[in-house]
RNA sequence: GGGCCAGUAGCUCAGUUGGUUAGAGCAGGGGACUCAUAAUCCCUUUGUCGCGGGUUCAAGUCCUGCCUGGCCUACCA
């Protein structure tokens, strides 16, 4: 087989979080992915680093009064303890904020501008004098220039769908400061993309580089009318490079962040003394990023056009993957799903979620579920029971015997075994996990029943049988290698274990296809713990109250904060985090807004909408109103008739699709299934105000 | 409204270019063994292959319409 020389990427990590579970399905799926590669006898390079810039940096910085150097160091260090944590073999792990970043976005820029893609424009943003920045659109709150909801961020409204800039806000407000702020207009770079929209279109749609749906959903939303210009550059402050022919302008952080891709892969060059032209522009390198579908539209469109104005090599292929949803649901913190994975490695192995998620992983980008007791039970049944088993219940006798020096017949097993490796193999390279270990726990599904029909404990009861007896476990652990080599990929430490039993370390694939004959076997140590539901239990429930506690301090926006030392419920800081309070009304501004007790007459489905129920409450006598609630996916209807509910009765009469919408009753909650509608207590009656 | 994906045993899924009687793991039931981490092995129950049409000698597989779910996108709130 040729060589390959492959440069492979994971998406970098924002420098402002912890890593999770979600993001570990990535970084899980490129590690397998490149061990493999490396296992093959492959020349393969594994980069990656923290994503460094931007404002959210600057301002959570400025919060917590500390430099943004000093807050990255830190963020950097947890991510790469964590990584570590989980086995992710990076080759080099850098950062965006390296001087190799500037020097190749100098690079990258001058290209852009050499081939006239390049556009000054003057952009109107709000700007927050209090804490001295412009305000990106989702820093702004407002009421709805449209449809008058209040609370709604700057650049649309769902309330009302509306789209905006955040300077059509009615009263705006920074999120951060509370300050009203104020237009200011300032040049803005562009990039012309659509001079490039054939090159993408073509790039796009050969088949070669990007998964089939990827490519459809590309042409379908963007390939199909003219590429949009990419606003690149922000004005001071902004944590990032200055952009050198733009004084008090910086680059934007998506700018610089892919090309962290290609600064990381330098600074390994300079350590390892090679060229970095080798990697990045030679035709031979094949260059593999890895990411998630929510970024999907900067490394298929923005991305392949810088690369091909600065003519650095294209990807070979970008592979996308879903989200990550724990039983079933969005991850959620109150829950105990929002699973970090420092939490994770305190409770359990972390090759169980290598082998949990290679189990669920395929080449599509469906999202994947993280099932608890299907991952207790995955976990038992194929890594313990089946593989390791095979270990454990050979590995003594064998310590006696050693292996045999002529491989016995096992029926044919080891070579039908070796045979499937090219099919395994196969599966990884196409990042079809889940076959891949289909396969292989199909050949472990086989060897247990040889070790029961040979029932070596019998013959080690009689000394004359020694030597069936090692004919056996020289077959059994075999068969047991063989496969660890295959899933070595997955499960690295089990194949350094199994090295260590057998006296022959796992380096590469080939090892799958013949036998180790002639050694002597050491004793066997336990190589992988059953995992107990109350360990996975005692994770979610560390992670509700990690939650608890955590976020009750810095962040709250305008909390006049409660008091942490008298609190049983310990509420999360959550919600007020997620929408904070809106600006200071005074009590005529309340009043303007007439709500009022009401009686839901009927509940019932629109058919055609999606979120919506159609309800009539009646506000008492016989004035009655037609409210749409979006509501569908928390409340059946019949559930809500009879029942009393809090509505805005004086609300503008709306035209929706669906008919007249004559006021709103009132609910909170995040949304979706998450709506709790608001009730008065027994006692109020319908037509009442509230006050 | 548009795009993509999925719908096969109680659960998770496999089913290659259409080709015998539709499979596996787990769970359930019965038994065996004791080397092994209450691990393992043998036997065993369960299917209108989402629904309706069509193509074909032959359809889980191809075509078409519909239903349901997921993701994305738009619109309307």
């Amino acid at each position: 087989m040729a060589k390959r020389q492959l440069l492979v990427t994971a998406a970098l990590p924002y420098a402002n979080g912890p890593i999770h579970l979600g993001h570990l399905v990535e970084y899980i799926q490129t590690d397998i992915w490149v061990r493999f590669q490396k296992l093959r006898g492959h020349r393969c390079l594994f980069v990656c680093a923290d994503d460094t810039h931007g404002t959210a940096i600057m301002l959570r910085a400025a919060k917590e009064g500390r430099s943004e150097i000093e807050l990255i160091a830190e963020t950097q260090q947890e991510h790469e303890r964590d990584f570590a944590g989980f086995g992710i073999a990076f080759d080099h792990y850098g950062s965006t904020n390296s001087d190799e970043n500037y020097e190749l976005c100098k690079q990258f820029w001058a290209s852009l501008r050499a081939a006239g893609l390049i556009v000054e424009r003057e952009v109107s943003q709000l700007f927050d004098a209090t804490a001295g920045t412009f305000l990106a659109d989702r820093f702004v709150k407002g009421t709805c220039p449209r449809c008058k909801s209040p609370d709604q961020y700057g650049d649309n409204c769902d309330k009302c769908g509306a789209t905006y800039s955040p300077a059509d806000l009615i009263d705006p407000v920074s999120v951060h400061s509370g300050a009203t702020p104020e237009v200011r207009s300032a040049p803005h770079l562009f990039v012309e993309l659509e001079q490039l929209h054939a090159f993408l279109a073509e790039w796009t749609q050969s088949g070669e580089h990007l998964q089939t749906e990827v490519a459809n959903y590309l042409k379908g939303h963007f390939l199909g009318e003219p590429l949009r210009d990419w606003d690149i550059s922000r004005p001071a402050p902004y944590f990032g490079f200055e952009i050198p022919d733009s004084p008090g302008n910086y680059w934007y952080v998506w700018f610089d962040a892919p090309i962290g891709y290609i600064a990381s892969t330098w600074q390994w060059c300079k350590q390892h003394g090679e060229d970095l032209n080798d990697w990045w522009k030679n035709p031979e390198t094949e260059i593999h990023h890895f990411i998630g579908k929510d970024i999907t539209y900067f490394h298929t469109l923005f991305w392949p056009g810088m690369l091909k104005t600065a003519g650095f090599t294209l990807p070979t292929k970008v592979h996308i993957h879903g989200f990550l949803n724990v039983a079933g649901e969005k991850m959620s913190k109150s829950k105990g799903t929002f699973i970090k994975a420092e939490t994770y490695l305190q409770h359990l192995d972390p090759a169980f979620l290598r082998y949990y998620f290679a189990s669920k992983l395929g080449p599509r980008l469906d999202d994947l579920d993280l099932n608890m007791d299907e991952f207790v039970n995955k976990i038992n049944a194929d890594l313990v029971g089946k593989v390791v088993n095979l270990a454990s219940r050979s590995a003594k006798f064998a310590a006696r015997t050693g292996l045999a020096e002529k491989y016995p017949d096992d029926g044919g097993l080891f070579k039908q075994a070796a045979a499937a490796g090219e099919d395994i193999a196969a599966a990884y390279e196409h990042c079809d996990y889940a076959k891949a270990m289909r396969l292989i726990m199909e050949l472990a599904d086989r060897a247990n029943p040889y070790v029961e029909n040979a029932q070596p404990w019998v013959l080690a009861k009689d000394p004359a049988r020694t030597g069936e007896l090692q004919a056996i476990c020289t077959a059994a652990l075999n068969l047991f290698r063989q496969l660890v080599v295959y899933l070595a990929p997955v499960l690295p430490r089990l194949a350094e274990q199994c090295g260590e039993l057998l006296g022959e370390k796992i380096e590469h694939w080939s090892q799958s296809q013949e036998p180790l004959l002639g050694k002597s076997v050491n004793a066997f140590e336990h190589m992988l713990a059953r995992v107990k539901k109350e360990d996975v239990d005692a994770m979610i429930e560390d992670s509700k109250e990690k939650e608890a506690c955590s976020t009750s301090t810095p962040e709250v926006v305008g909390s006049g904060a409660v008091s942490g030392a008298s609190d049983p419920w310990k509420d999360s800081a959550e919600p007020l985090q997620a929408e904070p309070l809106a600006e200071t009304c005074s009590i005529d501004d309340f009043v303007k807004v007439d709500l009022r007790v009401a009686r839901v007459l009927s509940a019932e489905h629109v058919p055609e909408a999606r979120k919506l129920l159609k309800l009539t409450l009646s506000l008492g006598g016989d004035v009655q109103k037609t409210v749409f609630a979006g509501i569908k996916a928390a409340y059946e209807p019949e559930a809500l008739v009879g029942r009393l509910v809090v509505c805005v009765a004086n609300l503008a009469p709306r035209q929706m699709k669906f008919g007249l919408s004559e006021g709103m009753v009132t609910a909170c909650g995040p949304g979706g299934a998450e709506v709790y509608l608001l009730s008065p207590d027994s006692g109020a009656k319908p037509g009442q105000r509230v006050h």
